[in-house]
RNA sequence: GCCAAGGUGGCAGAGUCCGGCCGAACGCAGCGGCCUGCAGAGCCGCCCAUCGCCGGUUCAAAUCCGGCCCUUGGCUCCA
């Protein structure tokens, strides 16, 4: 049985074939650096971080590319509301992405290149599409030829015929065809373009605007083109032809499918063998996104309902589908992973427990086990169904439940081999935390000591200063130590 | 208008590629029983589905073909 999926480019399911046997190139399209990352974004990156995953289990050696655009108008305008300039604003935004990653427990990357760090190759790309006759200089800023790819559309189906006009009046008057699109952009940020992204407490967009960065290149001062920066850090880092692209179904058209035109144009050279997109989450039948207003935030998620509630309900949907987020289906989600958790500690307490023996076989237990690993197989090689690997999962739970509720004396082995089950395909594959303290209750701990560290402020201000170093020293007895620093106390569990 | 993906029980959501094992999975909610000092957890069972509509192909269709209706995403920054 062999991993098959579903191709956009070819909107069929394919069995999948790496270029090199042993090794899988894979980039995700990042976020640009302007947001929190909302549920959304966290759901990309949790199904791309499972397929990363899955691949690590069948045994590939998975090289996992994924950006962050930190050059972007949207960028410019935050400025003033978390940093001075682009760059700072873009810092900000990049390691609150790290810190939220870090929390939803996601495989690193092996590289997270920035749009920032790689003019020299974007400018190199667009200079080779201007010698090849693929793009045309105006004005100090660089258009692709879209008429001059005959493949233009494939990933997307669009006919250029129909396309409508993209930019502003000025970029359409500089175009040679209304679909053609900016490369390389000349001069700054026009504060008309980042108005409308503007937040209240934002700088004044004049203002703003002067801070955003540009670079020297052969059409003058500018800025890199919408789309160009994925072309140019994807095949740095993996090459002119790689395996799986992966990002959200809203960028097949214009941005996947301008990748894929400024790529093969470059290079000669097929981009990307499979591209598989994520759906968008709804709220209340309509698309989460940062310009509707109607995101909950990656972090507040993660504090509401724990990592592992939220990478159930991640995974309880097929990759592809466009999942209601909602409290009735979150709830649902942590009923799912309380089951499945609850399901493994039984298995764990039965297994370490002196009723437990050699030779009391019970195969309806050991053969649950083998349904549950080949049935998770099977679904996540047809095309990552992760919905019925969780199924099979759940079965398992439901069979360590019935052995142990049925039985004084229990089936070491099975258990044994249902505890490994649970621990390779939840734990490994998708990336849920059994055994160790669940978010739930690291929270609650955080709480109490904050609780405890606020009365010790108290007691501080008071100038009860023996009383406050009481109550320190007995949060270091329970293995919790304090230290004071300007920015107020810090702790850590020892 | 054009492109793409969908429309499956009260909710949510697999199955559609490769028609029959789908008399429709897993789960949530609801109901009954077991267990139980109570509750919870768990176990067993049940309830709720003319699989958007119409027509066609077939011994057989949720699954294939045609038409229509509706939803979501894209065509503008967007995971």
């Amino acid at each position: 049985m062999t991993l098959q999926v579903t191709n956009t480019l070819t909107g069929e399911r394919e069995a999948f074939e790496p270029v090199t046997d042993d090794e899988v190139l894979l980039y995700l399209c990042g976020l640009t650096t302007s947001d929190p990352a909302h549920v959304g974004h966290a759901r990309t990156w949790t199904h791309t971080d499972v397929i990363h995953r899955w691949l690590d289990y069948l045994g590939y050696d998975v090289r996992h590319v994924e950006n962050f655009t930190d050059v972007n108008e949207k960028i410019v305008a935050r400025v003033g509301e978390v940093g001075d300039d682009e760059a700072d604003v873009a810092r900000h935004y990049t390691q609150s992405f790290i810190e939220d990653m870090r929390a939803l427990n996601l495989k690193r990357a092996d590289v997270y290149p920035r749009v920032s760090e790689h003019i020299d190759e974007i400018i190199a790309m667009v200079e080779t599409l201007v010698d090849a006759g693929y793009a045309y200089e105006s004005n100090g800023s660089v258009y692709f030829d879209v008429s001059a790819d005959d493949d233009y559309g494939k990933l997307s189906n669009q006919d250029i015929e129909d396309s409508e006009a993209q930019g502003d009046e000025d970029e359409r008057a500089e175009k040679r065809n209304p679909a053609d699109f900016a490369l390389w952009k000349a001069g700054g940020v026009a504060p008309e373009d980042i108005e409308e992204h503007r937040h209240d407490d934002a700088a004044p967009a004049e203002e703003a605007a002067e801070t955003a960065q540009t670079w020297d290149s052969p059409w003058g001062e500018g800025r890199p083109g919408w789309h160009i920066e994925c072309s140019a850090m994807s095949t740095t880092h993996l090459g002119d032809t790689f395996d799986i692209h992966v990002a959200g179904s809203d960028l097949v058209f214009p941005h996947n499918e301008n990748e894929i035109a400024q790529s093969e144009c470059a290079t000669g050279q097929e981009f990307a063998n499979y591209w598989l997109h994520t759906g968008m989450v709804q709220v209340e039948d309509e698309k989460m996104s940062s310009s509707l207003q109607n995101f909950t935030s990656a972090r507040a998620a993660i504090d509401e309902f724990g990592v592992d509630v939220l990478r159930t309900f991640f995974v309880s949907t097929v990759y592809s589908a466009d999942p209601t987020f909602s409290e009735e289906t979150l709830a649902e989600a942590e009923e799912r992973w309380e089951r499945l958790e609850r399901g493994y500690e039984r298995a764990v307490e039965a297994a370490d427990g002196v009723d437990a023996y050699a030779t009391e076989p019970d195969s309806a237990l050991r053969e649950a086990v083998d349904v549950t690993r080949t049935d998770f197989e099977a679904a996540m090689n047809d095309d990552l169904n992760t919905r019925e690997a969780m199924a099979a999962l759940l079965d398992l739970a439901s069979a360590v439940n019935a052995h142990v509720d049925e039985r004084d004396r229990y089936d070491f082995p099975a258990l044994k081999r249902a505890v490994d089950a649970f621990e390779e395909l939840g734990g490994d594959v998708f990336g849920l935390s059994f055994g160790g303290p669940d978010g739930g209750e690291v929270r609650v701990a955080e709480d109490l000591v904050e609780l405890v560290l606020d009365l010790r402020a108290e007691e501080r201000e008071a100038g009860n200063y023996e009383r406050a170093d009481e109550l320190r020293d007995a949060l270091d007895d329970l293995g919790i130590e304090v230290e004071d620093s300007d920015d107020g106390p810090t702790y850590r569990f020892e």
